[in-house]
DNA sequence: CGCATTTGCGTACGGTGTACTCGCATGCCT
DNA sequence: AGGCATGCGAGTACACCGTACGCAAATGCG
């Protein structure tokens, strides 16, 4: 009769092979086995040394005999990962405000301290948020010959993310854009757009955070926007209301003569066209500021 | 003997001649003048009655009666100016997230919910602080001719004022610009300042906003910038190690040479550069736009 | 004298982020 | 076999926040 320690090994082996144990999983601990072979503890104890000298499993104190191996993705368990996702979600959807480490972790159906084994605080969540944000940008391979389209390229995508998250605006100046390993990844793109110029790295530098800044402080707008239009439509009204009786005053002082002019006409906020808007004069600012380089 | 209720008159005129009793003071209540005078409520209230009659005083239910004219500003007394000037100076020196309705009381003296008597809450309370921090802008009379002189008087006048207040910035898109009456001022002053040109009030507005964005975009970073020297530096060596070890991967990868040059060469922050910058190009921009127009 | 009203302010509530702590399971050492 | 330090999940508790509510005192008035 083999070693029965042996027999356990070969079990065990058995059932990763089969799949059911993947890595990363937790293979049965020595009081496990123990109960379901029915050994003493220093048999399981050399099942264990003898499936991880086969390299099968490693040992991990205080957490359990693992499966080796590259650890799959796991849907179903908590990770920085799936905090992070779930936490843009509700951003989303319900406004910064409302994110909280609690509904944050009722979404996820864990407790609330539970977060905090994955994530060092709402701060660093924040961050994190940011980076995986900005981590949606794509920017084409292929590098536009042009810096100009190559730069139209950058802050039409940031204002598409703006859109997509409205807290990112907002929530940005938090840290330097560059922390972020994304960011870092966006401002080298941004950097190697101007090869063809005679500019400075500090330069192309200057350039990137101008137009980052402007499409930022519009982005800034949208989420306060998106509240309004959140809290029924009634802020609306009440912002009429209140530039009634705050303009009713000063127009009757008759020195509001065009800001009377330009409601009457109804101008209306529109970000999309302020983006354009400001984009084209901010890029013709700069193609005279390249030209004047080169 | 003349009748007593003259005398007291005559007593409590006295005392307001002599500037013992000023504008917006309270006379003596009728349960006073009863105590002091040694007389009945009736003859008190007929005092009062004479008083309120000569035009001295005015009587105010359920606060009592009260010298006529113009109140004077009474510097020791809470008032929504004095709270509201305080919030700011909180706010200045240690930041936003520092100002609380507990310590702003305390600050003033006062108790928690004494503030509320002049103030509805603290949103409304920052609403107060932005446009008593955008009133501080001060724009010459005497406009001048060129537009975009106007127009950069402006931009660094705002400027100025983000950066002696930080929080300005990031607290302004809460609200649309244009509910501080100040900042209606401002943009009636903007929009004159095209008054030679062929633009409409909506491209005036448009120009003002794409130039208010970048600003105040600018300005979101002060207070980054600001809340980093106030934590004792370390958050300046924690960002370079956090930096280190994030681009120590990416730089492995090669994919990073012009952010490494650029970091090599010493690159560093100076917000006002950025500023001048940032708004020569979009000047620059904008001429062209107006100049196009014409 | 009773009344409604104004004012100042103390108490309390429902919310937040998160420090602390406890129980439990683990691999390892003796 | 038993004791150990370690890692993990989760519950409890704390300090702090904005502010709703209500009470007590004082008032002019009928």
């Amino acid at each position: 009769m083999e070693a029965s320690y042996r027999r356990i090994v070969g079990d065990i082996r058995r059932r990763i092979e089969a799949g059911e144990l993947r890595p990363g999983d937790r293979v049965p601990s020595a009081r496990a086995i123990t109960r379901e072979w029915g050994v003493a503890i220093a048999t399981a104890t050399k099942a264990h040394a003898a499936l991880r000298e086969e390299g099968l499993t490693i040992a991990r104190p205080g957490v359990g005999t693992v499966v080796a191996g590259p650890v799959p993705r796991r849907e179903h368990e908590l990770s920085r990962e799936r905090i992070i996702k779930a936490a843009i979600t509700i951003a989303d959807e319900h406004g910064m405000a409302e994110l909280t480490m609690r509904r944050l972790a009722a979404g996820l159906g864990v407790a609330t301290m539970s977060l905090y084994r994955h994530v060092p605080g709402r701060d660093e969540l924040i961050i994190g948020m940011i980076d995986v944000a900005i981590g949606a940008v794509r920017l084409p391979a292929r590098r536009p010959r042009d810096w100009r389209a190559g730069l139209e390229i950058v802050a039409r995508e940031e204002w598409a993310i703006f859109q997509r998250h409205p807290w990112l605006g907002r929530s940005m100046s938090l840290t330097r854009p560059q922390m972020a390993p994304n960011g870092v990844r966006l401002s080298e793109w941004v950097l190697a757009t101007f090869d063809g110029t005679a500019l400075t790295m500090a330069e192309r530098m200057y350039v990137q955070i101008a137009l980052l800044t402007f499409v930022r402080g519009l982005a800034a707008a949208i989420e306060f926007e998106q509240e309004a239009v959140r809290e029924t439509g009634l802020t609306s009204d009440q912002w009429l209301e209140t530039q009634e009786t705050t303009l009713a005053g000063m127009i009757e002082a008759g020195t509001l003569t065009r800001f009377e002019q330009l409601t009457a006409d109804g101008f209306d906020f529109d970000l999309d066209q302020l983006f354009e808007f400001g984009l084209a004069r901010l890029l013709d600012g700069l193609t005279l500021f390249v030209d004047a380089r080169s």
